[in-house]
DNA sequence: CGCCAACTTGATGGCTGTCAAGTCAGGTGG
DNA sequence: CCACCTGACTTGACAGCCATCAAGTTGGCG
């Protein structure tokens, strides 16, 4: 446990001690994120009651940690804006991202196991998040059916997520799971109000390598082949989806 | 409620899988596993509680099914006795083995989040499940709060659990994997009161392999080498670990 | 302008997939 | 009781995908 901080005091977590609190009451009722997060399928009235309970933004600069393994365990977050990763470091130094999170999606769950975080979140950009404490949460959701409905919804959608996840890292070849992960991010920001076919990667080539279980090379070269046959153009971190079609077919693709 | 019964017995998967139904009244009071189950840190009465909730076991034989990729989500299940895999199924064909579950442990968490059942639980052994109407435990954990901390806690395990597949699909040589996959099945038997050195595997080669990204020759191989190395002795099925901390060495070594 | 991290591209090697042949264990029927 | 059959497993030979190592390019920032 404690032989794992030395491994990830390294750049960010130096720069963690001061993070901005906000005491700015947050509200759920005026979040225009609402469709997509905790509030989901709530009643106006409803939703004012989750408005109490959530305590306090917090202001998560790039490159910083929300929070990191081996941490207490005492509330989840709802990403009001910006984007994280998560990853699992192994006490060999071996580590993996274990998922990417976009505004609206929650963060934290990992925890509620052993009431110790079991893997670090870091802002891959300025981010603000919304801190629900979780024993707040569940004391709300035994009052609130549909808030409790939809907080397990939440927690089975990342199970079947990560799913998702183990199957691409067992079945799929490099370049059908970088297909996977571009079409899964293309998803996602359309579900956000941004362009389906034109956006900007907020993390690395390593970083996609690691969740993709893939050198950064080979991502690196995956891309560029995708280029050459024209399914998307790259540059750097932006990209352009040209042939969603194609990328689709790739995966589906049997892979022989 | 109700319909939830009706929805078990008159289930249109049971005319394809002759499943066995029985009407025993189950109960956790009464059931050894309590200390492993989803009763896990509950008092007498509030025990007595979830009694009542628990409608009916169901015996599912060794090769049959007991929820389907599609079905509507209905019930969570406890295993009893038994083992059972779960697996996902892709359009193209390919298929992966999400998780083997044996007593005590939790099926079906993945349908919660759409309502209908994302993947296929299937017996590797004669089996027995406790069947939980979730909208009843939803109902339970409202009011019992230890309960509800638990089921949350449960769903938490499955999420940390599939990280730590995603580490061993993303960043883990095949070996590495095969012993990683050992320990954790000797560590799940030892807490059940087996041998932690001896055990009988109740899936294939090829389940192994699917499980771990890897294909059965591959896994028959990493056996065979084991046993050349003196880690386990292998006959067929029946595994014995000779040497527990040679094969924990083994996945903590820098794959280099 | 210069530095550095991130990225691209090339050459090579190794792990594991693929194909193939053979062995073993368990179950069935004559 | 035994021959047979079938599915599961083992082992070998070879090939391909991706990791590794290395060198060069790009873009951002002080």
């Amino acid at each position: 446990m404690t032989q794992i901080k030395q491994q990830v005091t390294d750049d960010s977590y130096c720069n963690v001690i001061p993070l901005t609190l906000t005491t700015l009451k947050t509200a759920c009722s005026q979040c225009n994120l609402r469709e997509l997060c905790l509030p989901f399928g709530l009643s106006e009235e409803e939703i004012h009651k989750l408005d109490s309970l959530i305590g306090v933004r917090r202001r998560i600069k790039r490159g910083q940690g929300l929070y990191r393994s081996g941490e207490g365990f005492e509330a989840i977050y709802a990403i009001r804006s910006g984007f994280f990763k998560t990853d699992v470091l192994l006490e060999d130094g071996r580590d993996q991202v274990t998922g990417f999170q976009m505004t609206g999606e929650i963060l934290g769950m990992d925890g509620i196991s052993g009431e110790t975080h079991t893997c670090n979140a870091v802002a891959l950009e300025d981010s603000e998040v919304c801190v629900i404490p979780f024993a707040d949460l569940e004391g709300l959701s035994r009052n609130v059916q549909t808030l409790q409905r939809h907080f397990h919804k939440v927690m089975s959608r990342e199970i079947v997520r990560d799913h998702g996840v183990m199957m691409l890292l067992g079945t799929m070849r490099a370049e059908e799971r970088l297909a996977a992960f571009l079409l899964n991010l293309s998803q996602r920001f359309t579900a956000r109000g941004y362009s389906a076919a034109e956006f900007h990667l907020r993390m690395t080539r390593e970083e996609i390598g690691s969740y993709l279980g893939l050198k950064l090379e080979t991502v690196s070269r995956a891309f560029s082949h995708f280029q050459e046959v024209g399914y998307i153009s790259v540059q750097q971190k932006h990209i352009h989806i040209l042939d969603n079609h194609g990328l689709k077919k790739l995966i589906s693709h049997q892979h022989g």
